[in-house]
DNA sequence: TCTTCTATTGAGAATGAGTCTCATTGTATT
DNA sequence: AATACAATGAGACTCATTCTCAATAGAAGA
């Protein structure tokens, strides 16, 4: 059994529900995925695979992979809300080009001891941390140059 | 005429738009709201105003005000889009407290010249910057210990 | 002032992501 | 096998947001 199939049937455990085989192919599509998709992206994955599961089990268990912390929530893409796998991974900044859509991750290593600091001055307790950052990547800043 | 009416007549003119009195009695009450709004609540508020302003026309005001750089959008209140008026507001991070929902902001002007260094580092032009930090207030903290 | 040309608007229908219901199925335990 | 309850599939439902289209407003010129 892989690491973040344990994790999942652990805290499923903890919460009296347990990994079945669904949740399974589910879970192992999810780390199958580009690192950031959203549920109808994970949902026509799933498709290719086995046609039996359906919409409403993908989405009931979304909730499930965000409270074991195996996913996030990170920004929307279009009208959806998008999902990224954080098993082993750290948090990560987002720099996200408005015009192609590219991400580009960088970690908030820099960041901490500043945050950290704010955080002690109005008295916060720190838990998950989202920074996206937008504007435009290389390539696109040489195209609008082009274009002008 | 008020400030930031000048500058969303300015930015409409640039797109061959006018500033219609509707849109501006749509502007001004985006500006008489706390600072987190949603689109219903705004339309409630203008409700109390007048009843000859359609729920449609509110909506399509939205990206334009966005646009003009007046509001831009916050997090997510439960399934609505917020926003927040930004015109003469330094923008900020939004330190959100998962239990109460308060939120309290600080500067980010500690945090711009690491954000400088790694834009440089990786090419990106920044534009908006959203940092939203979860965790739990000073006050939801002495009641978890209270609970437990 | 009257006309003409657009942008603008209101009302309500349409869309679509996400949630819920409920009848059926799977599974662990006895 | 029988019981009990979690899990699931199918599709109905909700509700924020967008779209459509006919009616209106307002600027520019006659």
């Amino acid at each position: 059994m892989q690491e973040h199939e344990k994790v999942f049937q652990d805290y499923l455990a903890t919460k009296g529900l347990k990994l079945t085989r669904t949740r399974a192919l589910i879970l192992n599509t999810v780390f199958d995925m580009h690192e950031h998709f959203d549920v109808e992206a994970l949902y026509d994955k799933i498709k290719t695979l086995t046609d039996s599961i359906s919409r409403a089990t993908v989405y009931r268990c979304i909730p499930l992979l965000k409270d074991a912390n195996l996913i996030q929530q990170s920004m929307r893409t279009s009208s959806r809300d998008s999902f990224e796998h954080i098993f082993g991974h750290p948090r990560h900044i987002h720099w996200i080009c408005s015009k192609c859509g590219t991400i580009v991750e960088t970690d908030y290593e820099e960041l901490t001891p500043i945050l950290n600091r704010s955080a002690k001055r109005i008295k916060f307790a720190m838990g998950e941390l989202k920074l996206n950052i937008y504007g435009l990547c290389w390539k696109c800043q040489s195209s609008e140059n082009e274009n002008q």
